[in-house]
DNA sequence: AGCCGTTATATCGCATAGCTATACATTGAG
DNA sequence: CTCAATGTATAGCTATGCGATATAACGGCT
């Protein structure tokens, strides 16, 4: 990442994504990281400056809840999914394909 | 448009498309509005505020040209697209294309 | 014991760019 | 002759990804 051109294409996904993996089952923000670069293909690094305000701003919104938990081992803080997020990451992913579609489309005589 | 999921999507690829319309033919900036407009199913409404500081951008990254004419008609800005401005449309589409597909593939589960 | 890289979370301030509102000029239709 | 559409432009607001920085706990190595 942090070419302009990544940073541009997170604002679109970034929220989307990470509500897709703290659906999938609980995770902590460090953990988050890890997923999405291996996801990725590497192509994902997250900054921590970028993650946990985004968190912060997904619990505020009640996306996600959180809780402190320490029996795994180290104190982590633990993120799943509210009804509320399972929604909104329905509709932005459904959104999202209609509009990639579109564009992939427009631009597919220039992609290599 | 107008809802902050779509103007974040906008922020990875308004730029490539504009490009896109202008690497095919030479257009001003109304027409291109109206070009998105239709390419996208109605779906990219471009606020004139959006485009025209965009297009200037463009021009002093020197990845369009533009000339006033009036020989159709009306007095228009005709912008046609420069060699760098080729060669970063096809260096973002292809990038676009691959990071589409990476988050295409992370949310199908969640898409209707 | 001491050092250091990794794990783990957090916040501040900067830079970027899409949008609303506003402005202004021209053209064609009713 | 009014009004909608065409056509370009800018100022200011706002949201957010990021680098820098801070703090703390843990494990391995010497």
């Amino acid at each position: 990442m942090s070419d302009k051109f990544q940073s541009d294409l997170l604002r679109g996904s970034l929220e989307m994504m990470v509500l897709s993996v703290v659906a999938q089952e609980s995770v902590y923000g460090y953990l988050i990281q890890k997923k999405l670069n291996l996801a990725s293909g590497g192509k994902v690094k997250l900054p921590a400056g970028t993650l946990y305000p985004l968190l912060h701003r997904l619990e505020s919104d009640k996306m996600i809840k959180s809780r402190w938990d320490a029996t795994t081992g180290r104190k982590r803080k633990w993120y799943s999914v509210t009804a509320r997020g399972k929604k909104r990451l329905k509709q932005q992913a459904t959104q999202w394909q209609q509009y990639a579609d579109c564009v992939s489309q427009l631009i597919s005589g220039f992609a290599t």
